[in-house]
DNA sequence: TCAAGAACGTA
DNA sequence: CGTACGTTCTTGAA
């Protein structure tokens, strides 16, 4: 039993217990999405917060070895040298579990060529000596030497690594027959193969622990070995040095130098957020609530209470809220409460007080003059509040901030996008929230106003955490934007059902032929829908040779069923690529279907925070991905209409943007002059890489040169523009030498934006957007490299995206002004549908195509493309 | 019912 | 082994 007055250290081996766990856990169930490797550092985790839970600790540490590199090699080149070198899967894994740890407020001890053990023998015996009782956690046998009455090893049992084996000097002796600190004369005499530390043929453990016990130790037993009979005899007297040696290899070290003493390991909190953050880095989900249970904190005992207590909400009508109002000079912050259409309250904050009211016409009219006025509010995750306010008549103005739109510009990474989560983080405070398990909920919720007070509040800590140029992205760009996307959602497009309906009606005809014809072809039905039954039809039924590995077996895409037909022609290829072409048109048309509203419109949702780089992403339905390649699927694109009341669809896009701010950025006079000649830019690059007359270039090199500058954007590498353009790979290397030969200045940039972004931790857009990239330094070089590829293509696609919302807002505010009532529908990236009314195509062209040709100064010019139609597919050009 | 994976649409 | 997204379906575990 533990004696309860003293308190209990516990030092864990943190290499040799996560490498066990490395082995133990399967690696395919434990990969990020970005390839990070993360089965070690998962399997320890739960290993050690059972630990922590079982055993309570009051003080605790972790130690690492630093290196293959010890006193131990010094003294013995050969120690461990037989050890295969770990896998570079299991290293990359070590530092981000000592950043997990560090998160977790427990001491991560290392220190240069002084292995684990070492650390825990050194600290084992101080604690001992200062009165605690000692835990070791560790898998390597040597600490077995360090049990005492006052310290206990857990080591792993074979069944893996949740199984500990408790090691107290009586089981010691009962497993292997002498006393802990005899333990290493055993295993001198034994010898260690995986330490590569030979020792006495054909003795073993029985052996060494008969002689232990004959001769009472192990100098005695050397001193007195020509006693022994025999071959054995005759092999210790024969390696009697290489004994001396593992015995003075195995002692380990209890005099190490440490920065810190038993005192210094009490546990302390652990830092919520930050464990929060790298768990969901890392996808761990159900260890955190583990984790949290285990240290015994959860969110509460974590933050403190309330800086500033909430205030109570106070009642108001309409005209009171108004006076009230007008007599505010500070910054006021709202909550619209509505069930997506209809505005049901209203909550008010000032820093200091709250108001709430009913939202009826009366209160509408009292607040309808401040609402429109350019007096400041601030409003969390405002655009459907705006869109609500707009339902109900009203233009919102005045908009100065958006928490969330703030704190998705400085982690735009960081999945939890609600005020919850800001205030927690910025104000290091609870939000009350009602619990949504309950249906009468014990806390009740924040309320509207007082909503709107966390929210000006956390603006407030956001201003100063938002450096200057991306709190200008976010007035300059986002909030006008915001606006305009409310204005967007609301309008919809007109979607004809008529056209989709008979489209799919001649799609379903055609998929059940190509079906049944799939099926007549391999002899059975099956669900041509299932990757996995897929497989067995082609790898075994047909014996098509097996294409590409996948986590759970082998692709069956597009890209390799292609492929598969060139290389074994087979008529099933041919139906199931029909087959599933058509099906997914079908499914495209049946969701786009569904959701046309009343209307006849159909409004998709932006949501703004959705991308890492800038981008606006679209949901329900997503209008981002209308398809476009082939002829037959533009038929889907013509039933997106004009709408009643308007004569024509207007389509502008910008035309190869990414590389004329790739020509900006670079600087690079080639691809500068490309575009101010106004030649074709593919035919002219096309001209420069091949050496020939503009005229001359082919098509093939036209469509190489065409995926080398698309490529660029992206990171591409010789192996992926092969694949592409299905070449060799020398080919495709030396088409880039080739390529970079002529515009230098463009690998030039490339490179040292990744180097800049390495340097200052991220990468930044012509207007100051930031993107953090912090894995640019990471030991995994499957996330490095990823990060790289991020890092060079951000800035472009982010610059993009920031010159396509600032053409945005402008058109929007010019077509306000001039006083048309032709409105903007869509924004694909680089494309805006624009719904023009009667008359005012002129007018409206002309605002589009300014305003985008404007929206930034570059070094080289920026193209609009103008198309004009019933329909979007019409209107393409 | 949910999450993960595969597949595929767009810029 | 090319960036950035969202949706649909199947599958297997809960």
């Amino acid at each position: 039993m533990t004696d309860t007055a003293k308190p209990t250290l516990m030092v864990v081996d943190g290499h040799s217990l996560a490498y066990r766990a490395f082995f133990a856990l399967p690696v395919e169930n434990f990969t990020t999405k970005d390839n990070q490797h993360t089965n070690a550092i998962y399997g320890f985790l739960s290993m050690l917060v059972n630990l922590i839970k079982a055993e309570r600790p009051s003080h605790i540490a972790i130690a690492f070895d630093t290196s293959r590199h010890s006193f131990r090699t010094d003294e013995y080149p050969e120690y461990k040298a037989t050890r295969s070198e770990s896998p570079q899967e299991f290293r990359g894994q070590v530092p981000l579990l000592q950043d997990v740890l560090t998160a977790m407020s427990i001491p991560v001890l290392t220190k240069e060529g002084i292995e684990a053990d070492d650390i825990l023998a050194t600290l084992a015996t101080q604690g001992a000596e200062q009165g605690y009782d000692v835990l070791l956690v560790s898998g390597d046998r040597d600490t077995i030497q360090l049990v005492t009455d006052e310290v206990t090893l857990l080591y792993p049992s074979v069944q893996g690594v949740s199984q500990l084996k408790r090691y107290d000097p009586a089981t010691v002796v009962e497993r292997y027959g002498v006393r802990p600190e005899q333990y290493p004369d055993i295993a001198a005499l034994v010898g260690e193969t995986s330490d590569n530390l030979p020792g006495v043929p054909k003795v073993g453990e029985k052996t060494a622990v008969k002689w232990l016990t004959q001769f009472g130790s192990l100098d005695d037993l050397l001193a007195r070995a020509d006693e022994i009979k025999g071959v054995v005899g005759g092999n210790l007297r024969e390696h009697i040095d290489d004994v001396r040696r593992n015995r003075k290899l195995n002692r380990l070290l209890t005099d190490v130098e440490l920065t810190v003493a038993p005192a210094d390991l009490a546990v302390t909190p652990i830092n919520a957020q930050a464990v929060r953050d790298i768990f969901a880095r890392l996808e761990f989900r159900t260890l955190l609530p583990r984790v949290f249970d285990a240290v015994g904190a959860g969110d509460e005992s974590v933050h403190g209470e309330p800086a500033v207590p909430v205030p109570a909400p106070v009642e108001a009508t309409g005209d009171e809220l108004a006076d009230w109002l007008a007599a505010q000079a500070e910054e006021i912050a709202i909550t619209i409460v509505s069930n997506g259409q209809e505005i049901s309250r209203i909550g008010i904050a000032s820093g200091t007080e709250l108001r709430e009211t009913d939202w009826n016409v009366e209160a509408a009219e009292a607040l309808r003059p401040w609402l429109e006025s350019d007096a400041p509010k601030v409003l969390s995750d405002a655009k459907p509040q705006v869109k609500a306010l707009l339902h109900a008549g009203i233009r919102l103005s005045g908009l100065a901030y958006d928490p969330i739109l703030a704190g998705w510009l400085l982690r735009p990474s960081f999945p939890d996008k609600t005020l919850a989560h800001l205030v927690d983080r910025y104000l290091d405070e609870k939000l009350p929230e009602a619990d949504p398990s309950q249906l009468v909920p014990e806390t009740a919720g924040a309320t509207p106003s007082q909503q709107a007070w966390f929210s000006l509040r956390t603006a407030t800590a956001l201003r100063a955490a938002l450096p200057d140029s991306v709190a200008a992205v976010l007035t300059d760009i986002e909030l006008p934007t915001l606006l305009v996307l409310a204005d967007m959602e609301l309008a919809g497009i007109a979607l004809s059902h008529e056209v989709l309906s008979a489209f799919s009606g001649e799609l379903a005809a055609r998929t059940a032929a190509l079906a049944a014809e799939a099926f007549a072809l391999v002899g059975r039905e099956f669900n041509l829908g299932s990757p996995k039954q897929l497989q067995e039809v082609l790898f075994e039924d047909l014996q098509l040779p097996k294409t590409r590995k996948t986590k759970t077996g082998y692709s069956t895409d597009a890209a390799v069923l292609a492929d598969l037909r060139e290389t074994n022609p087979h008529p099933f290829l041919d139906q199931l690529l029909q087959h599933r072409e058509a099906t997914k048109l079908r499914q495209i048309i049946e969701s786009l279907d569904t959701a046309i509203e009343d209307d006849s419109r159909v409004h998709t949702t932006y949501v703004q925070t959705g991308s890492q780089t800038g981008r606006l992403s679209s949901t329900d339905p997503n209008l981002q991905n209308i398809p476009v390649r082939t002829e037959e699927s533009r038929r889907i694109r013509s039933a997106f209409e004009v709408g009643e009341g308007f004569e024509t669809l207007l389509t502008a896009d910008y035309s190869q943007i990414e590389m004329r701010i790739m020509a900006h950025l670079s600087g690079d006079e080639g691809l500068i002059e490309a575009f101010n000649t106004g030649e074709d830019l593919h035919r002219f690059v096309g001209a420069r890489v091949f050496g020939v007359e503009p005229a001359d270039v082919t098509p093939a090199m036209r469509t190489k040169v065409k995926a080398m500058s698309y490529g660029l954007v992206y990171g591409l590498s010789a192996f992926g523009l092969s694949k592409q353009l299905r070449i060799e790979q020398s080919e495709a290397k030396k088409l880039m030498l080739e390529y970079f030969a002529r515009f230098g200045a463009v690998r030039d940039y490339l490179r040292a934006s990744v180097v800049q972004a390495k340097e200052v931790g991220y990468t930044e857009t012509i207007f100051g957007r930031r993107r953090p990239v912090p894995d640019l330094s990471s030991p995994n070089r499957v996330l490095r490299e990823n990060a790289e590829r991020a890092a060079l293509n951000a800035p472009i696609q982010g610059s993009a995206a920031d010159i396509m919302k600032i053409a945005l807002f402008q058109i929007h505010a010019d077509l306000r002004e001039a006083g048309l009532s032709s409105r903007v529908l869509l924004q694909i990236h680089d494309e805006l549908v624009v719904e023009v009314a009667p008359g005012e195509w002129d007018s409206a062209e002309q605002i589009v195509r300014s305003r985008m040709a404007a929206a930034a100064e570059l070094s080289v010019p920026l193209d609009v493309q103008v198309g004009r139609g019933r329909d979007w597919n019409e209107a393409a050009h």
